[in-house]
RNA sequence: GCGGACGUGGUGGAAUCGGUAGACACACAGGACUUAAAAUCCUGAGGCAGAAAUGCCGUGAGGGUUCGAGUCCCUCCGUCCGCACCA
């Protein structure tokens, strides 16, 4: 009698009710047991979970219930990144309110989490857009303020003068505002900053010690930081036309060795001076704005001609009095980095040496490659930035490049004319939006006191929720009563701040609301130090920079007020792959979504018809799934059809989890006919297996022996593979060993009974992480009444991964000719001997004679003739 | 241009302390069961030659180190990603 087909939707509603029903994946808060938090970037509540959510969750969660099954108090929560302009977009479209349409979302997000039967503590979620969360916020934000680490300035902003709002870098394409298409315009406007260049240094050190980081992403942070260490030269300044008040030119070089070399100065056309000079200066403000419209291209600046403009002015050199350079205004050279002016020299870099060429100035080589006479050396048409020796520099001839840097510097030193300095591309986080859906940054403008912190007393400063999005702007800022309070130094009359907080703010420090969520501190210090920092960190590569930059910072800074105690917020990180599917579209180029698709045939014959129409269809590439491409697949349809254990056993099959997984029905439906396979396969072994607490026989025969160190070596095996991740590999010998055990059923003998049990046990707590209610499921067949999810990781019998005898490889002259079983504490003459008596290698060794035996033992005999 | 990663069967991928390359899966082929199909089970398979035993060739290309290289070194080719005039 065939057992029926597991079904996966209705049991898996079971076992999430039992689950939600006893708390079991509730964090303890008592601190006595080793703790593991394992966190995945919380997702934006866009009002679906799509794909790429259920691969990251589903990773995080297969980790957080195996180190619960090893006994850590693990935290595995969930929260909602819920500030942001897509709640705006919705509430000016739909007419609906920004809070509304957040928290409905919200609630149809948590309902397809919980399908998912992840392992999350539920207790601990919160929004960013809960004021209870950025009431914390802005008691962060006011003790950042007194300690110097948030400041106001003036900054350059993309102002979008149709919608009259500052928009996001993100937001603007091609120099257009991304709603209103206008032409942006930068503006300069008082906004609040995060000094997060105070710790350039330490982050750009610390990362060396973040071993449990992809590299890739290091490297990307550490060139965002972008450290130089590098000489600040003044050069003299003189001309007819020099402006009063400019005596004296400042460059940043990290060549100061060919200083020598130098043949031109130049000047950023965003430099203070340069503005100075444009303003009684026509030809130099043509020439700004053509650099302006150039500016605004974005691929080829490389290919953009290096273009000048003479001011007039020169500038002396430091080191030879007699020698004056042309300061030039130029289009390469970028204000925002060192001073915003260089010194040129031509000979050794490149962009220099296009511009001289351009401007005829003079090219002078003074980095001579060893075994090249200075006299007859030859650039050769580009410049030469390789090793070599200073010649045509005065006292520097000879010198090494690094010897000529560090005289270079100690003479200028000496003069006053320079100092070592180290340079940053890193530039300081601006964290206004002049947006309604975000924090309010609380703070009060008075005319008599200036900029007054809102006292801790006032807090929050909510959001009001009287608010129209009909008109462009900001909301907050025409609201008729809210930002108007009364001073709380001088009592006047004010104004309150009307800009919010980036959403990168409030995602820079939810890992460590999670430890203490509704305390009515920002973090409550005792939960940190027990959490902290995240044990495993899951997420997409798309944040190695931002993210994940601003929230060491945030660690940094809530450190220095006091708030937490460690510095590195995520001691292991994890990138995740992209879910990508193929794309389909019909005749008119409308892309078509995959359910709207009929596949036929294989391989080459693989056709696809639009199933509404019957309308051939053209198969495009794989891609990300995005709702631009329609190559989506709604992980509630999967869910509903096939069960979350199937989405999830598919999520971590095949592909390693750092890299993309193409979404297939095969593949699908390849998981789920395993999950079928399994539940017949405890079916089977239940009648042969002994009953549950069977005292272990004294003797097990060869088959049950064999039965049972397979399931000991999988279960080694499978627990490095989830500890490393490698998912992947963690599956395919989950796989291996279901084959093993139902080849077992088959076979008797002494402690067979008691084998089949066992592996059946093994088996099912084995990908328990990760078809979670299946596993429940075999466990209550298995005859417990306990959750498998309150079981233990079962333990290895170390001595069933050692075998008595072992087969290894016979190679001569390094070919494989046949292998060898011997008894694994053979001595290497034994293993020697018996691997010349093999008939394959007599044969391979056509009669010569053995020169030498390489034995390895436990791996390898290679007779060498 | 600079930086990083990668390149293994028809496909996704195993094998990284240098030691039996291709685990596991998908797709495929043959068989069993069935009136039939589906489902399920069994078997096969890197390529070439051969009935088979077996032999030769094989991890992007070429060279090197080694008893032995997918793995280490050098050169080249290709793909993907990130940054992009950073002084």
């Amino acid at each position: 009698m065939a057992i029926e087909r597991y079904n996966a939707p209705a049991r898996e509603k079971h076992w999430q009710h039992v689950w939600e029903s006893r708390n079991v994946f509730q964090a303890s808060n008592e601190h006595t047991r080793p703790k593991c938090y394992v966190l995945e970037m919380f997702p934006y509540p866009s009002g679906r979970i799509h794909m790429g959510h259920v691969r990251n969750y589903t990773m995080g969660d297969v980790l957080a219930r195996y180190k619960r099954a090893l006994g850590f108090n693990v935290l595995h929560p969930m929260g909602w990144d819920a500030f942001g302009m897509p709640a705006e977009n919705a509430a000016m479209e739909r007419k609906t309110h920004p809070a509304k349409w957040t928290y409905d979302n919200i609630a149809a997000m948590r309902a397809q989490l919980k399908s998912m039967g992840l392992s999350l503590d539920w207790s601990r979620e919160f929004a960013t857009c809960d004021v209870e969360y950025y009431h914390q916020q802005q008691k962060l934000f006011l003790d950042f303020y007194k300690e110097g680490l948030a400041y106001r300035g003036v900054g350059k902003v993309n102002w979008d003068p149709v919608d009259q709002t500052v928009l996001a870098n993100e937001q603007v394409i091609d120099g257009r505002g991304w709603r209103s298409g206008a032409l942006v315009e930068t503006r300069e406007m008082p906004v609040w900053y995060f000094r997060i260049t105070k710790y350039a240094d330490e982050l750009l050190d610390a990362l060396k010690d973040l071993t449990r980081w992809p590299e890739k992403v290091r490297v990307m942070q550490a060139n965002w930081i972008g450290r130089s260490e590098g000489l600040l030269m003044k050069y003299e300044l003189s001309g007819e036309r020099l402006p009063a008040g400019w005596r004296e030119l400042e460059v940043f070089t990290t060549r100061a060795d060919t200083i020598f070399g130098g043949s031109f100065c130049a000047l950023s056309p965003g430099h203070p001076l340069t503005l100075e000079l444009a303003k009684d200066n026509p030809e130099l403000a043509g020439f700004l704005e053509d650099c302006r419209h150039v500016g605004t291209s974005e691929e080829d600046l490389n290919r953009v001609e290096k273009k000048g403009f003479n001011t007039g002015l020169t500038a002396t050199h430091p080191l030879i009095p007699d020698r004056k350079l042309p300061v030039f205004v130029a289009n390469f050279v970028l204000m925002g980095y060192g001073t915003g002016a260089i010194f040129g020299c031509p000979a050794h870099d490149q962009r220099d040496f296009e511009f001289a060429t351009a401007y005829k100035l003079p090219i002078v080589p003074v980095v001579i490659p060893e075994g090249q006479d200075p006299a007859t050396f030859d650039l050769g048409g580009e410049a030469y930035d390789g090793p070599g020796r200073i010649a045509n520099s005065g006292f520097l001839n000879g010198l090494t490049i690094d010897e000529a840097k560090a005289e270079v510097a100690r003479r200028m030193e000496e003069i006053g004319k320079g100092e070592r300095r180290t340079m940053y591309r890193l530039r300081d986080w601006g964290i206004s939006r002049q947006r309604y859906w975000g924090c309010p940054i609380p703070i009060i403008h008075c005319d008599a006191c200036g900029i007054v912190p809102v006292p801790e007393d006032q807090l929050p400063v909510k959001l009001p929720e009287d608010v129209t999005f009909d008109v462009p702007g900001n909301p907050l800022v025409r609201h008729p009563t809210w930002k108007h309070v009364d001073c709380p130094s001088c009592g006047k009359p004010a104004t309150r701040e009307t800009d919010t907080m980036d959403t990168f703010v409030d995602s820079s420090w939810y890992f460590a609301r999670f430890c203490s969520p509704h305390a009515d501190v920002p973090v409550d210090l005792d939960a940190a130090k027990y959490w902290l920092p995240v044990d495993q960190y899951i997420g997409g590569i798309e944040h190695a920079i931002l993210h994940l930059l601003y929230s060491r910072f945030f660690a940094r800074a809530m450190v220095a007020t006091g708030h937490l105690n460690v510095k590195e917020p995520f001691g292991g990180l994890f990138t995740q792959g992209m879910v990508i599917h193929e794309t389909y579209s019909n005749r008119n180029g409308q892309w078509l979504l995959p359910s709207e698709v009929r596949i036929e045939g294989e391989g080459d014959q693989r056709r696809a018809y639009e199933i509404a129409t019957g309308a051939p269809v053209q198969i495009g590439p794989v891609e990300k799934m995005s709702k631009s491409k329609k190559n989506l697949v709604d992980p509630d349809d999967i869910i509903s059809t096939y069960g979350a254990d199937c989405a999830r056993w598919f999520m971590l099959s095949d592909s390693p989890p750092e890299r993309d997984v193409i979404w297939t029905e095969a593949g699908v439906s390849g998981a789920s006919r395993f999950m079928q396979r399994v539940w017949r396969l405890i079916d089977e072994a239940l009648p042969k297996a002994a009953p549950k607490g069977s005292p272990k026989p004294g003797e097990f025969g060869p088959d049950a022996d064999a039965l049972r160190r397979a399931a000991h070596k999988a279960l080694a095996k499978v627990s490095q593979n989830i500890e490393t991740l490698r998912f992947n590999v963690a599956v395919a010998q989950i796989y291996e060993f279901a084959s093993t055990l139902h080849a077992a059923l088959g076979k008797d003998g002494p402690g067979m009974a008691w084998a089949i049990r066992e592996a059946a046990e093994i088996l099912v707590q084995m990908f328990g992480p990760m078809m979670p209610h299946l596993a429940e499921e075999c466990w209550e067949r298995l005859g417990y009444n306990t959750l498998l999810a309150d079981q233990p990781w079962p333990t290895v019998e170390e001595a069933l991964l050692v075998d008595d005898t072992i087969t290894i490889a016979v190679q001569v002259n390094g070919r494989r000719r046949d292998e060898l079983t011997i008894a694994r504490n053979a001595s290497k003459a034994e293993v020697e001997a018996a691997a010349l008596k093999l008939e394959p290698v007599i044969r391979a060794l056509e009669g010569r004679p053995v020169k030498k035996v390489i034995v390895v033992p436990q791996r390898i005999v290679n007779v060498v003739a």
